[in-house]
RNA sequence: CGCGGAGUGGAGCAGUCUGGUAGCUCGUCGGGCUCAUAACCCGAAGGUCAUAGGUUCAAAUCCUGUCUCCGCAACCA
């Protein structure tokens, strides 16, 4: 594998992140982390959507300018993302200057070879909201639902994309791709929205919308969502009509673009034809996850249920991210609706985090501290009976996530975990020592920290600081690439001594979770 | 009849495509161990697989009907 290019949706920049935004980018960031490890060039693109009748309302209505909203509120995501270390390669904004260019260029582009038309239609718009209603939406007089008023029918011209010429090739091409859209059960739903897909509209009057980019050549319209937004995945590597960056023909197509399964419309039929369009291969796939939903309710604003990404770490108290991550990404199959509760999120990260793995590791150290002054001696290296199922793991974990099934790959390292506990319990290297069988003994604890190393190892993209204080008290290098993951990875000599074993991840004790330190 | 998803022990889910002893994680109860983070290991209880029919030697799985919940359609991550 010689390159990895990954994506997540870019968010609009209308509110502050929440706990649903943060999903998308733990699950991205852990499929990114683990391709670190099996090659040496991964490219992770995150972001955000900054133009649009919304923001340039709400910045209205606080007083400031479009631009200054953005920049507030663009680096509340940045902050989150850097509280729960979701290490992207590059933020883009639909404000840079170099994104906005490309934009008016590919619109140029496509204007010129007839892909995107001059089509006037017929809406009802009301002065109110400032911009068109669809007519499903009218109460039943006919009135706007939100400000009681009549829609006037104007008369609007607008670009248009020629969606339909694309049609046909869209659908050939999901159904010869099958793992284009995954989970593949959506990959139906978009055949059916294919089915009645018409024309889209791809500006706005500028009477009404003046946060966007210009049409070049046209000063009477901006350019709408979708080229702006779509873009952002090619503009970001330096993409370009005439003279695509070295960066950009190196990483597309992506090999993975993650989105919320409210959005697959606009990625696997508005994007591909786009994509189709500049005469660009599509991406390889499309994977759409669910959402995470509050103590089984949904999250929004009205119930006021919303969760900001960094409130469960407080409430918690938790110093890493690590365990947020890996409820997140393991709590639900990716592509299905989770749930997220505290009651939940403090069993299984006490389960798994620290009963399992964090103890194991503890109660490993200790009794090589205890029996061997914390040293490994050369007849402690023997046949390890872990090694075949700790090996096996590794491939399991990386046939998993080829099919992005992060929460199952998640649930193979810690049926690795119980294995080496059982192991301990099995072997019982206590009674070992006492029986003075210190070579057995010495074995046995050695081929548990052997495997504690591959552990370590499959963790890291779901929790990097706890596999990094793993690996530090086993002395593993942990940017060892998983192909190259032997049994033996714990070196001869003295390992540790008792003052530095440390719990590399403590339990979730009641009292801190406190529901009233929940911010909403 | 707009389209789609879901209904499986107390909780959350897998299994359904390719019919063949109902499984996983967590919790509960009992026992064991004492190296360890009230941890670890073993055992048990607990399910008419929403429901009514059908096909079959055999149905959670295939077919038909019904009920319930949810999503999309409609710029909600």
């Amino acid at each position: 594998m010689e390159k990895f290019y990954l994506t997540t949706a870019i968010d609009y920049v209308n509110g502050a992140p929440h706990i649903g935004h943060a999903y998308e980018k733990i699950l991205t960031d852990i499929i990114a982390r683990h391709y670190t490890q099996r090659c040496d060039d991964v490219f992770f693109l995150t972001g955000t959507d900054e133009h649009g009748i919304k923001i340039q309302k709400t910045a209205a209505e606080k007083g400031i300018t479009p631009k200054e909203l953005c920049d507030e509120n663009a680096q509340k995501f940045k902050d989150a993302w850097k509280a729960l270390d979701v290490d992207y390669t590059k933020f883009i904004r639909t404000t840079d200057e170099e994104h906005e260019k490309i934009v008016q260029q590919i619109f140029n582009k496509l204007l010129e070879q007839g892909d995107i038309y001059k089509h006037s239609y017929e809406g009802l718009y009301c002065t109110g909201c400032e911009c068109f209603l669809n007519p499903k939406d009218l109460t039943e007089d006919g009135l706007c639902p939100d400000h009681r008023k009549k829609p006037e029918v104007v008369s609007e011209e607008n670009y248009f994309f020629k969606l339909t010429k694309y049609k046909d090739a869209i659908i050939k091409y999901i159904k010869e791709h099958p793992d284009f859209i995954v989970p593949e059960f959506r990959a139906n739903e978009v055949i059916n929205q294919l089915e009645d897909i018409q024309d889209i509209s791809v500006s706005r009057a500028k009477s009404n919308v003046q946060w966007g980019i210009d049409v070049l050549g046209d000063e009477e319209q901006s350019i709408y969502v979708w080229i702006d937004a779509l873009s952002n995945y090619i503009t970001a590597l330096g993409y370009d009509t005439e003279n695509p960056s070295e960066t950009f023909k190196k990483y597309w197509p992506a090999d993975v673009q993650v989105i919320g399964k409210d959005i697959l419309k606009f990625h696997s039929i508005y994007w591909p034809a786009f994509l189709m369009a500049l005469n660009l291969p599509l991406p390889k796939h499309i994977l759409a996850h669910g959402w995470i939903t509050i103590d089984e309710s949904k999250m929004s604003k009205s119930l006021g249920n919303v969760i900001s990404p960094t409130s469960v770490l407080e409430s918690f108290n938790l110093e890493h991210p690590d365990a947020f991550r890996y409820y997140m990404a393991t709590s639900a199959p990716c592509g299905r609706d989770g749930n997220y509760s505290d009651e939940d999120f403090k069993e299984k990260v006490n389960a798994h985090l620290a009963n399992s793995m964090g103890n194991l590791l503890n109660r490993t150290l200790s009794m090589l501290v205890k029996y061997f002054d914390g040293e490994v001696k050369p007849e402690f290296k023997g046949e390890n009976p872990l090694a075949k199922k700790a090996l096996g793991t590794v491939q399991i974990v990386k046939n998993h996530f080829d099919n992005f099934e992060i929460a199952e790959a998640g649930l193979e390292i810690t049926s690795l975990v119980d294995a080496a506990n059982k192991y301990v319990q099995d072997t019982a290297p206590w009674t070992l020592a006492k029986e003075e069988k210190m070579t057995e003994c010495g074995q046995v604890l050695v081929n548990v920290l052997d495997v504690m190393c591959i552990i370590a190892s499959l963790i890291y993209p779901y929790c990097p600081n706890i596999a990094r204080d793993m690996a530090r008290q086993l002395s593993f290098d942990l940017s060892t690439k998983l192909d190259d993951l032997t049994a033996d990875n714990i070196k001869y000599g003295k390992l540790i001594s008792k003052e530095d074993i440390k719990p590399v991840f403590l339990r979730l004790d009641s009292e801190l979770a406190d529901k009233s330190a929940k911010k909403s």
